[in-house]
DNA sequence: CAAATAGTGTCTTTTAGACACTATTCG
DNA sequence: CGAATAGTGTCTAAAAGACACTATTTG
């Protein structure tokens, strides 16, 4: 490709540009336990996980590359949530940073404890760069995503009982919901497996999937 | 401040790094008309106004920058909507685009018809650099904000009567509104002036304000 | 069988939609 | 006064919440 001139006969490589950066937010829920975030430590410091883009590269690609690297998992489908563009933001110079948002489910999360935990959004302390923001956006996000629809972001892996699929969204938002107006709302967007669950106490659940 | 040097012993400018430019859909109601979008003019092609991020810049000032030049006008408040990455969008080099949205009163808006023209939504043909997409995301975003709070962009310049409000918000949607339903949401919403509007057929209304 | 959980039926409360009626202005 | 628009009251239909009851499993 010839390169591009303005009408000042200069390229746009004449003209300053910032670096350009990936942080996400990567939001798990672990066996019976809250909503939770993935951490890795540079130095003695706990942030997000994040890259710089490299030349000719997407910023999701970006994204699932930093993510592979420092949490060894992959597969994953990044969702935009807001560019932080404030000049003074990061100390190594003019940096913007793309916050994103992803969803794994826990059995998929390989991480080794010495660069990586996974801590309830609740207990997160204060982060460095301004991952708190992306944190709470994150959060936010995810929960409005699965007030009306089933598990949008894949959290479970194969089938799954109403039960389950409750827990699940509790986890997410935080908070009881309702059995009735639960059932009601998501089991029109299911598909029975035509299996049920076994092993438990009481009556066996029906097996869904989407 | 001293140049930041990474293990490498280079500086983030030693990089790739991309250009990055903010396209905004300003979305306008002219009077009794549906909702309308500013497009200007580069050469013989109609496409969203935009410009490239200057050094030290922020996003939203830069938005604010370009529809200064180009449309007359100021004091907005541009949210942003999304990063276009794809590095073969822009043929005159690596450009990131972050898509913004702003919603301007009518009669705020001072343009020169052979620079800047206002095109309602459903009749905007194809435009250049993905800017169809851009426009389709600031509409939904739009109508989503419009959806369960009284005109929250600010398209209503002072004081406006129920029906001012409701015609505001049919443009905005598309599509007829609840007389009912409407008022019922929104009025416990607003505040009255204690003022009526005069001159009109009819019992006149009262006047609201936020 | 008792305890536990799944699934169904039905009643009540709340909300949304429909519509009629009154109020106040202009021409 | 008649036409037009604003504002209120009330009936009905749909949705959400509450809760009781039946079904089927484990121990």
């Amino acid at each position: 490709m010839e390169t591009y001139r303005d009408s000042h006969n200069r390229a746009l490589t004449d003209y300053p540009r910032p670096s350009v950066a990936v942080d996400t937010a990567v939001l798990t829920v672990p066996p019976g336990a809250a909503l939770s975030v993935l951490l890795v430590r540079t130095g003695d410091e706990w942030r997000l996980p994040g890259t710089f883009l490299h030349e000719g590269e997407r910023l999701a690609d970006a994204v699932l590359r930093s993510l592979q690297t420092k949490a060894g998992v992959s597969g994953l489908s990044p969702r935009q949530l807001h560019v932080f563009d404030d000049p003074a933001r990061d100390n190594r110079g003019w940096v913007l940073s793309v916050a994103h948002l992803d969803a794994v489910p826990w059995s998929r999360l390989s991480i080794d404890a010495d660069l990586a935990r996974v801590v309830p959004v609740t207990d997160v302390g204060a982060l460095p760069y301004g991952h708190n923001e992306i944190l709470d956006r994150a959060v936010a996000t995810l929960r409005s995503s699965y007030a009306s629809a089933p598990d949008p972001l894949h959290l479970l892996d194969g089938a799954f009982t109403l039960r389950q699929l409750q827990d699940l969204h509790e986890a997410v938002a935080g908070e009881p919901l309702m059995r009735d107006s639960f059932r009601r709302a998501m089991e029109p967007q299911l598909r029975t497996t035509g299996e049920v669950a076994a092993g438990t106490v009481g009556k066996p659940a029906r097996l869904f999937e989407f």
